[in-house]
DNA sequence: TCTCATT
């Protein structure tokens, strides 16, 4: 750790910094009303990513583990867009950025709640500031080595900040593990001195030392097994397009009452039910559960919804979720969704056949965003009966990402019908046939 | 042989 050469000053941060302006802010200024009303936070606070929670605890539950550290500027615990299930994992924000380096490196790992099997995560969100350039995969682990052995591999390369043998539920080692690197350089070291360098015992092939794929290159793996899975399986007695909007806890029930009582076979169903959250998109939303646009009364809530259970989000094209685009006499046939209504380069454009009836833009959006940069996404619409026509386009801000889109997901299966997913003609495309 | 989730 060489002291910065050249006397230059810090990038940023000159010198200590005041601990308020209020400069113009029109609040008191004395020191008297110390306890402002609305928390603030430090210019340079963390937002830390928060894993393992259980289902069942939500903000209020666990303010008081994250309160000890400092006070909490934001808690956010995240939930499906569609179903409002809580996700296992939240956001949280403190008003300084000392609390969340305290609370991330007395929580991280250290302790499990209830109810989890792997320890909880606290640490720094996706969001800020990257770093996935210094996460290897490491295959071709001896079962029996653990994450002390791993760190002796790797230790001779630099710091490491997370090392972590993959396990099955029973605890025996997939013969894998993450290792992150304090460095993008040290991570390259490792690789250039550990993979194929030996072969460990017990490994049927020489070590496997690479980049851990990036957050995207999970999704589009695990979209793609799902088109496989969904694709090779015919769900005739799946009552697929005639469900409700509550489509993981549904489609899960379905797939596991369907697994119980066929047999092992429909197995995979299940598997691939409880990864559809992503994709609720084939969220199969009851027809009959939701109001047609003549019926709908606006802003009512949604006669449909759904009694107990809140409302639908991101369910569009009916009742009131776009309720600025019904029936507005400025409105087109598509939806405005805030996306630029123009389509990308020629080779961007994809068009696609087959959606559910109530799939909306936001679906639509959610759907295809794994594949690359979605600038563009529209669900066509009837204009008389605010239905969707079923069909859509999605354009991507280049060519390879549209490719990828339509290798894994044309001809992917919901109900009896597939998806129809191929570049937009230069012309004449607006035939679904 | 790619966790476990990233608004």
């Amino acid at each position: 750790m060489a002291a910065a050469p050249g006397g230059s000053a810090p990038p940023s941060g000159p010198g200590p910094r005041l601990a308020f302006s209020t400069a113009d802010s029109g609040i008191g200024m004395s020191g008297l009303n110390p306890g402002p009303a609305v928390p603030m936070k430090d210019h340079d606070a963390i937002k830390l990513f928060v894993g393992q929670i259980p289902r069942g605890l939500d903000e209020q539950d666990l303010k008081p583990l994250f309160e000890e550290f400092g006070h909490i500027y934001e808690l956010t615990v995240l939930k499906d867009r569609l179903t409002g299930l809580h996700k296992g994992c939240a956001f949280l924000t403190y008003c300084a950025r000392d609390s969340a380096l305290k609370a991330q490196s007395a929580l991280h790992e250290q302790k499990t709640l209830p109810g989890m099997s792997r320890p909880i995560q606290v640490k720094p969100a996706a969001s800020e500031g990257r770093g996935e350039d210094r996460k290897l995969f490491v295959g071709m682990l001896g079962k029996q080595q653990g994450e002390e052995d791993v760190r002796r591999l790797f230790q001779p390369f630099g710091h490491i900040e997370e090392c972590t043998v993959l396990r099955s539920p029973d605890g025996t080692s997939k013969g894998c593990a993450f290792v992150k690197f304090g460095s993008q350089g040290e991570a390259q070291a490792a690789i250039q001195g550990l993979h194929g360098s030996r072969t460990m015992t017990g490994a049927s092939s020489s070590l496997v030392v690479k980049l851990a794929d990036t957050d995207r290159e999970r999704a589009l793996r695990r979209m793609q097994q799902m088109a496989g899975q969904l694709g090779a399986f015919h769900p005739a007695p799946l009552p697929l397009g005639a469900c409700g909007a509550y489509t993981t806890a549904i489609l899960q029930h379905q797939a596991a009452l369907l697994a119980a009582a066929q047999g092992p076979g429909l197995g995979q169903v299940a598997a691939v039910a409880a990864q559809m959250q992503h994709v609720a998109a084939f969220s199969l939303v009851a027809a009959p559960l939701l109001p047609t646009a003549a019926n709908a009364s606006p802003g009512g809530g949604g006669p449909g919804a759904l009694p107990g259970l809140p409302a639908p989000m991101g369910v569009n094209g009916f009742g009131s979720l776009t309720p600025q685009t019904n029936g507005q006499p400025g409105s087109d046939s598509i939806y405005n969704n805030g996306l630029s209504p123009y389509p990308g380069p020629e080779g961007c454009n994809l068009f696609i056949y087959h959606l559910p009836q109530e799939f909306g833009d936001a679906e639509l959006i959610q759907t295809f965003l794994p594949f690359g940069a979605v600038v563009s996404a529209k669900v066509f619409v009837d204009r008389a009966t605010n239905q969707s026509k079923c069909f859509g386009f999605v354009s991507f801000d280049n060519p390879t990402s549209a490719q990828t889109a339509i290798q894994a997901m044309n001809g992917f299966q919901i109900g009896m019908k597939r998806l129809k997913v191929q570049l937009k003609r230069p012309k004449d495309a607006n035939r679904p046939y």
